[in-house]
DNA sequence: GTCTATAACGTGATAGAC
DNA sequence: GTCTATCACGTTATAGAC
């Protein structure tokens, strides 16, 4: 498990590297294939393709399909927590907010990666405890400033009172859903790559402001 | 395309019948399996093995995995569509009514079916298009009485003027979008699989208020 | 480290007896 | 219609030369 860390963070640091290496190829290649078709659709022979490697250097690198997807997945949900614990943790930042910086930098992030949260959801059915401990998603989430200064809101009656589950589900499912669902909206109403991602843009103001009202609701 | 609908049509007849022929029991199978692991990762076996047959005899009804899957896909996504057609073209329910029927539906339907959503969306991924076409889900929802409610209440100045389709992810993400996260909400917060059903349970009422606060909001 | 060749296995599908 | 046996193929993984 330790070997699987220390494999993870040489991916994430593969940024603007002069000329990378066959291992970073093959983990950047494997990322694309993966997020796009999940790990039983996938074959090893399409990674080492968009890589530009033959194919059977991906197991002289990682053993086996197996350890290379759990070292991508375990990088995309690290990456999918990292920056909320930022944003979350800042005590400087109100409610309010923070609820903003969440819609933007989600939106910002699943408009250049669209298929990362239906990827996360899908292989989370097949043990979400596991990665959620790895990258310690609970605490992030759970102990963090936000959810304090959700729960003072509460008492000091600013707030409806409700558990804060349903307000993260809320922010969440405003920001992230029409990305999971964009198959399906596109279709529904005749989107454009295009238009879609300006509406998206849109909901960068509109989610804080719809939030704010949900809060105060009774 | 006409056999595929006659299939299609057996499968939703298949209603409390004294004694499944081997033909609904593959398809009930089928159901399951793939709503669970999706295409790409369930086994025909595993269909046959749920189904208690020989695994011969699905390629004997079904002539492919593939057909199969195409027939159990077309339900599912018609199921997710045709409620909702009653709901959004009752000419006698008013705007906030009609929130309130389509969240009280799909928690219900998502209670007992948990698995629908991502599956549709997931495979949706690869032919949105067609099936969209086939269960006739562009006319359903933006031709609908709900629609024109919608517009009528905008010229009036009631709500927020902005197109409908981010009401419709609004509405569909605080509603849908709980059951596609739920391994990872379950995960964050701690909840079994019991105090998840009802914190649903909760949001059919608190989904219509929240959703009313949110097309006024300026 | 990288390649070719091939092993080992699983899976979808069919032939043919009953 | 149902079963057993088997084919044909694709896929992961490895052995071994370079």
């Amino acid at each position: 498990m330790v070997k699987l860390e220390q494999m993870a963070k040489k991916e994430l640091k593969m940024t603007a590297v002069p000329d990378p290496s066959t291992e970073e190829k093959i983990m950047a290649a494997a990322r694309t294939v993966f997020l796009e078709k999940g790990f039983a659709a996938t074959r090893t022979r399409d990674i080492a393709e968009a890589a530009g490697i033959n194919h059977a250097l991906l197991n002289y690198y990682f053993r086996s399909k197996e350890k290379l997807f759990q070292i991508i997945m375990l990088n995309t949900v690290k990456q999918f927590f990292s920056s909320l614990s930022v944003v979350f943790n800042n005590p400087e930042t109100s409610l309010e907010k923070k609820v903003e910086e969440v819609a933007n930098y989600y939106i910002n992030l699943l408009t250049a990666h669209p298929d990362i949260p239906l990827f996360i959801m899908t292989e989370m059915k097949k043990g979400a405890k596991d990665l959620m401990n790895q990258v310690g998603a609970k605490e992030i989430v759970m102990k963090s400033v936000f959810i304090k200064q959700y729960q003072q809101a509460v008492k000091e009656g600013k707030i409806q009172k409700l558990p804060p589950v349903h307000f993260l589900m809320n922010v969440l499912g405003l920001t992230v859903f029409p990305f999971i669902a964009s198959p399906m909206i596109k279709g529904l109403v005749d989107l454009s790559d295009t238009e879609f991602t300006s509406l998206m843009q849109e909901r960068k103001k509109l989610i804080p402001i719809w939030v704010k009202m949900i809060l105060k609701a009774t």
